[in-house]
DNA sequence: GGTAGCTGTAACACAAAGAGTTACAACCAT
DNA sequence: ATGGTTGTAACTCTTTGTGTTACAGCTACC
């Protein structure tokens, strides 16, 4: 199963945000309206993203902003505030195998470790990437088009 | 979101089946039976693992065999076989972004380096893994048990 | 101090996917 | 032929993601 839009969405809300913070309030109708969802949509992941500290929301006049230099937000800080993986693991595991079955009883401490160095692996690439590389990219991309 | 338990489960079968194949005839019956679950959901699997070439399986008299070296079958062979996704994508991207938008509308050559950097390193990892590497895994913390 | 615009959040609807279950035809070895 | 098994359709249920409406609460500004 993929991981859910909200991350990249996520994304795409911060580099909205970076880019239009001089011109205009930044607002949740506007973030929407380049998404194309709807307003509410974008307000819970503002809400999220609130929480992990990245962002700001101005409550009454409206508008959101960057909380925090751009290099220090990495594409992990951003999925760890939108993807709600309550325990932490990538992997899910069937509940309750059979205790009776020596693979059954033991399939969790066989493939845990194995299966954290796979979540690890993808993590790092996560955390070696920061909102300013995407700036950086989007800026070059944007000029060419 | 998670990686559904399929994945997992496709491990524990094939693990199953090694374990067991010199004792008894492996039915669906039997692995159903170690991971707690329905014998149809386990075919289901075994069907998929099958059509990717990894297992056989008997029909009439019954029994799934593994059709491959062990240490040729990768995570990342069993993750493809079990994982339906379908455009080969592991982040989700919210359909039509705002063409009138400049990040809206550049936003998926924004990502797509970064985020196949990401999965290349997941799935880097998973090749890294084979079956044969689990069943020693296993073997080890059996003994222990 | 009222008003317009915005946020925060609850409540509901809907679709898709995962997972379980029943049922049964097709199959094969004995 | 029969018993045990696979292959698969059809249905249900639950969870999650996503969209939508509605509205209270807040703030700036006239």
């Amino acid at each position: 199963m993929q991981i859910s839009s909200r991350f990249t969405i996520a994304v795409h809300i911060l580099v909205c945000i970076e880019t239009l913070k001089d011109s205009s309030k930044v607002t949740s109708d506007i973030l929407a309206s380049s998404v194309n969802t709807n307003p509410v949509v974008i307000r819970r992941l503002l809400q999220q993203l609130k929480s992990a500290g990245i962002i700001g929301v101005v409550r009454g006049s409206g508008g959101a902003y960057i909380d925090k230099p751009l290099d220090e937000i990495s594409l992990f800080d951003i999925y760890s505030a939108v993807e709600c993986v309550d325990n932490g693991g990538l992997f899910h595991f069937h509940e309750n195998p059979n205790p009776e079955c020596p693979i059954g009883k033991n399939i969790h401490s066989i493939l845990d470790e194995r299966l954290n160095t796979i979540q690890t692996a993808m993590e790092t690439e996560m955390k070696a990437v920061t909102v300013q590389d995407i700036m950086n990219d989007a800026d070059k991309l944007i000029k060419l088009t």
